[in-house]
DNA sequence: TTCGTCAGTTTGTCATGACAAAGTATTGAC
DNA sequence: GTCAATACTTTGTCATGACAAACTGACGAA
């Protein structure tokens, strides 16, 4: 039943602590560990070394160890059970650590993505946006439109709306880089969002500028992002051609 | 700056702690204080007492406390600022505990769910479905077809392919039961799960049973998903109706 | 006023020690 | 041979103690 009961490795050698970093000791550990496993020198399945033995090994106590073990469980990489030991598991359920947004993903897959900013104005929110923004109604956000483009085709047709005194944009930034990548730089890490998918057929403007025939069909996300503390980042109305996008997510419970 | 600096509160009586139960009294601290979150009797921005005190009232040591408070963070109802204290955060920003199906999300919304079983049967999986399922190519599996209706109008087909050795299914469970709630009976807790969403214009067959117009958009939806050990529980391939239905997510990085 | 310094508060990291609980493997009785 | 009891392994829980790092606010010097 036990898959390969491969023996223990060793997965990390003493040498590679260093004492003297201002890297938490149970940080170093489990980047290391997760080097091994990503690189696959501790496969999937394997059993790695024990809590216990480990620590002695490495010269640091026992609860450092499963520090960096149970952060490496929190994120999916490990499974432990009692009595038995500390498996790897697949890497397709592994879960991803940033919020990234499209430009990023896009630059991730090498679809050299471009961005034309069409608009850039500061107005009253619309109720809905203030609503979703935790504003006063009719408070005064950074507006943008912006049509995104990868490979030189169109591929999405962009509205956001972002708190005014969060961050100062360019449109020369807005043009090379993604919305997030800007927020972070300006100390916003945007950390949860909700988003509602939803399709319906473009109608003539959309068609236009997004080179589809009127009516085909158009993915709608409008998404909310907070930071760690809960303050409303940004919020956006995005409409994509079905024809080249589709969303990929990773949903985990607990 | 710093919203409403009410009093630290008291959050937890030191009677309401129990040695004797086998529930470790981490989880004990953390459930009493979710409750007052939840209740409201802990403000949303207000502080909660600090860590060595609240560890002294209660009479458990401090790495208890920090453990229960650390559980509440990583569900997102906390947040620690180092020399500040902790906060409770904005309730949307807190992230789901389970996977929810289709069925659940359309009882808990009371949109009156009903299942029309339309295949339900054994057969060797296409490639992609094997290869999804990591199974070897050719294995079979229980393929079934179903139409979900919301307030008695169609909403969604859904096409299901689950490993034969996983769960008996029966075609009165499934027209009574979502998918997920039987695994789940059966012991077997969706964990993890990628989604890809996509949209496309409806084909015939799929507006005659949806009661669409042909052409008319169709959200799409393929899902693998796994279980706390990285096991892969089920595919699916969904078709929904745009026009009634769009997919609500909230994602959380870290 | 403005800036830096310093003390105080609070969370972050780390070590040591002990016992409990769950699962596995072995042993022994029948 | 089968089954139950036992020993062993491994993770889970909890306590105590110590120091470090980040933030706040008050104080004082320029």
């Amino acid at each position: 039943m036990t898959p390969e009961l491969s023996p223990p490795r060793s997965p990390v050698r003493p040498g590679e602590l260093d004492r003297t970093s201002p890297v938490p000791l149970y940080f170093q550990v489990a980047t290391r560990l997760q080097e091994l496993i990503e690189n696959g020198e501790i496969g999937v399945g394997a059993r790695i070394e024990n809590e216990v033995d480990l620590a002695e090994r490495l010269g640091v106590s026992r609860p450092t160890t499963r520090r960096a073990i149970q952060y490496l469980v929190e994120r999916g990489m490990l499974v432990r059970k009692r009595g038995v030991g500390t498996q790897v598991v697949h890497p397709k359920v592994r879960r991803p650590v940033e919020l990234t947004s499209l430009y990023d993903d896009l630059v991730a897959a090498d679809r050299k993505p471009r961005t034309e900013v069409l608009a850039l104005r500061v107005v009253p929110a619309p109720d809905t946006v203030a609503d979703a923004l935790e504003l006063p109604r009719g408070t005064e956000v950074t507006w943008i439109e912006r049509l995104r483009y990868a490979g030189g085709e169109p591929l999405a047709l962009m509205h956001n709306a972002i708190p005014v005194d969060l961050i100062r944009l360019a449109v020369h930034d807005l043009a090379d880089h993604g919305l997030y990548e800007l927020l972070r730089r300006a100390g916003h890490v945007p950390r949860n969002a909700t988003q509602v998918i939803g399709a319906r057929p473009a109608n003539a403007g959309e068609a236009r500028v997004l080179q589809e025939k009127r009516g085909s069909s158009l993915l709608t996300m409008t998404r909310t992002a907070w930071d760690a503390g809960g303050r409303p980042l940004e919020y956006g109305s995005h409409v994509y051609r079905a024809s080249r996008y589709s969303f990929e997510i990773s949903v985990s419970a607990g």
